[in-house]
DNA sequence: ACAGGTAAACTACAATTGTAGTTGGTTAAT
DNA sequence: ATTAACCAACTACAATTGTAGTTTACCTGT
């Protein structure tokens, strides 16, 4: 049916599936509504959502000929499945790397990095 | 021809635009050999070059009825306008919230985050 | 010059993704 | 009940991306 080595979402795709992890638990309907302006025809909505079911990364339960879809895959795993390799593979495989880009880039401070590195204190004791 | 907004690049075609990237200068088949095994037939990889050309990812010269491709766009820019909103976008818009993810995935160590404000700071004076 | 080999532009088609029309099921109001 | 409005599953097709065959142009050795 589908492949077993799931690809990356694409851009549309990956738009959806983050309404999804904000809504929760969404009909194809309230997910389209917190798409931005031009707003893509409800079927179309719709036929991603089941595409995107097929593929495992919703799930649904069937309130009567309509379904209610849920993330079968969370934020989390997904960051950690798609986006760091993609991340790390830019970089030469090293988040250092990745972090000093960002931080010359402006995107993250210095006062931002030690309040990571307090945190990452606190949970190691 | 094609839309001005240039759109995300596929999985193939990031992993082109890598090799484009440390080969600085290249043919079609010297792509072609540095990607892993299952190697795609050479007319697909000069295919694909063609459409990043057309696309303005690519550059190239014609040396007699054959190109040499190089990069249009920097790795950096592209990190910085398909790769950062990506990021942004999955993590409330905040790089602070990315890189406190990866330090909590152990992908970057406090030693290393030490460093990179080392860095900045040398940076500034 | 000609033959053989090689590379990739051109071309064609398959798979995937983006889009929406058609249709049938639900709900609400008369 | 009957009608009207709405939602989305199903279906169909267009655009994009993945794939490679066919053909043409350029070497290199004879």
């Amino acid at each position: 049916m589908y492949p077993c080595v799931m690809k990356r979402l694409s851009e549309r795709e990956e738009m959806l599936m983050k309404i999804i992890w904000k809504l929760e638990k969404a009909f194809a309907k309230d997910v389209r509504e917190e798409l931005p302006d031009p707003r893509p025809h409800i079927n179309t909505v719709a036929t991603q959502m089941r595409r995107l079911a097929d593929k495992g990364f919703l799930k649904y339960e069937d309130f009567g000929s309509v379904y209610r879809y849920s993330a079968a895959i969370s934020k989390m795993e997904y960051t950690r499945k798609y986006v760091k390799p993609l991340l790390k593979g830019l970089f030469g495989n090293s988040m250092k790397n990745v972090v000093a880009y960002f931080a010359e880039e402006e995107e993250i401070s210095v006062a931002e990095l030690r309040e990571i590195i307090k945190m990452i204190g606190k949970k190691d004791k």
